[in-house]
DNA sequence: AACCTTCCTTAGAATTGTTCTAAATTATTG
DNA sequence: CAATAATTTAGAACAATTCTAAGGAAGGTT
């Protein structure tokens, strides 16, 4: 796919969530939507932004990924204490952790399986299922 | 149980993981481990203490919570980024997640039946599955 | 294009939860 | 009860995130 077609679908994107596409959303969902999943944090897409030669502030990049995942762009997990990561891919799937590094990576739907699930308390409705799963060296 | 036979307890019960029984981790340890399950952070518990007029530090509490979960007394949840939370109950179960006001609860074990697991990568060892069943209004 | 209104971005300060530091205190052992 | 090693503590430091208020940019209307 050439770059001015990728520019015009980042926009309709953005549009279609109800975001003005700005130069910097633009830029950020340049780089967070290039279709390979990915987990992101603030930090880290802050500093990609900037070495893709597109000055985006700190708290830009944070208000866009808040805005991206109220829109189901993204999805955020936590999972250590103390900094959110940004999911790409916004489909039905559960993680590895890595003990060792703190990292994630995704595990294919197909492969956990959640046979039963607990009704929820009165007047509440599941509206996601998390499943972790922690692992470290053998 | 009375007073002095829950003291005793509680010294008995930080002994067997190697940890001498401070004034402060006893009294910690004697508002932890009543008997119900709770979820508690290190704020939460900083007030609790206070209260019940046995002055601990914050850093104590931090310092006290870490070591409780290394010697596999509490089991550390994280949900919401920025704050973690301690769980009193170290058997095998789940949480549900109320996304209203950000509480946890705990689901049975038998509630929930996750029946098939990924293969790990190679050279990792699965340690512990998470599920955290995220609740909302109906 | 000029204008207006609303939305967006930003630097820097503020906040929050947590960890660190180094000195004082306390538990345990000989 | 002295020696040693572990523990506690106040306060500083830290890291991630959010807030604030002011300037800048988008989209619609003439």
């Amino acid at each position: 796919m050439n770059n001015e077609k990728r520019y015009t679908q980042v926009i309709e994107k953005l549009r279609a969530v109800g975001l003005r596409p700005t130069r910097q959303r633009i830029a950020l969902a340049g780089l967070l939507f290039d279709g390979t999943d990915k987990h992101v944090c603030a930090e880290d897409l802050h500093r990609d932004v900037i070495n893709a030669a597109s000055p985006v502030s700190l708290a830009t990049v944070y208000n866009t990924l808040h805005q991206f995942t109220e829109a189901g762009l993204l999805r955020e997990i936590v999972i250590s204490a103390g900094r959110s990561y940004f999911d790409t891919n916004v489909s039905d799937h559960h993680h590895f952790y890595f003990e060792k590094d703190g990292g994630l990576e995704d595990i294919n739907s197909d492969e956990v399986v959640v046979a039963q699930l607990p009704t929820p308390p009165k007047g509440q409705k599941i509206s996601r299922v998390d499943v972790v799963v922690r692992v470290r060296e053998d």
